[in-house]
DNA sequence: ATCACACATCGACACGTGTCAATGTAAAGG
DNA sequence: CCTTTACATTGACACGTGTCGATGTGTGAT
């Protein structure tokens, strides 16, 4: 915790990461560790808003599934829901726009 | 800055991913989902070129997860080790130096 | 050849994870 | 009210995963 705040970024060329910055970033790549949930995720990202109704289709999974995934990206902080009527609308977290776009982009 | 995109690839702005793709892009990320392999590979990043002897203390794991764990990396294609003597160097892989250099980043 | 070292593999265990049927909850419409 | 719809939660199961002791496989040194 203490690596942000002596120096601000770091390179990874530099120093090795410390247990808690190791742990933060295992955290979020696990939610992006299972293929359903990296194509749930292009989903929202490529229609910029979709309900938990619009991704049993394409994700071929039933209902309680797709629930468990969309709460382990929300938790993660990727993605975020928001209730509108008896819909719950996903859409990408702003504040990590880019991370998802080139998490999702070709590598 | 996305003028190679928008030519070349798809953005994820404009079609979600194939099946294939995600779990391609799943299965690198899983070998990112654990605390002591993105501290592993931050160590091998920092240094440049480390033996899995020298990841024993600062990882303070046993040697068979050590080992366990370089093989996955290996396997998805992050690290890759040469045989040297007794001893295994392990180095990040150059054709993905970009992409390990990326997600260990401050995101 | 014999020994010590560096690493890989195996076997076993505890724990985590993806999945779905059943059930609960909340909202809109009758 | 009651019913339907959209989603979350629970419980249970099978499977995957991280971990380590024991053992195997080479390599170099004596």
């Amino acid at each position: 915790m203490n690596t942000i705040a002596t120096t601000c970024c770091p390179s990874i060329t530099e120093a090795p990461l410390s247990d808690t910055a190791a742990a933060t970033l295992a955290h979020t790549y696990a939610a992006l560790a299972d293929p359903v949930r990296v194509k749930l995720l292009s989903l929202i990202a490529a229609a910029g808003e979709l309900c938990s109704c619009d991704l049993l289709e394409p994700l071929a999974k039933s209902q309680p599934t797709i629930s468990h995934h969309t709460k382990i990206l929300a938790e993660a902080g990727l993605i975020r829901g928001e209730k509108r009527g008896r819909w719950t609308y996903w859409s990408v977290e702003p504040s990590r726009a880019a991370f998802v776009h080139d998490a999702l982009g070709p590598s």
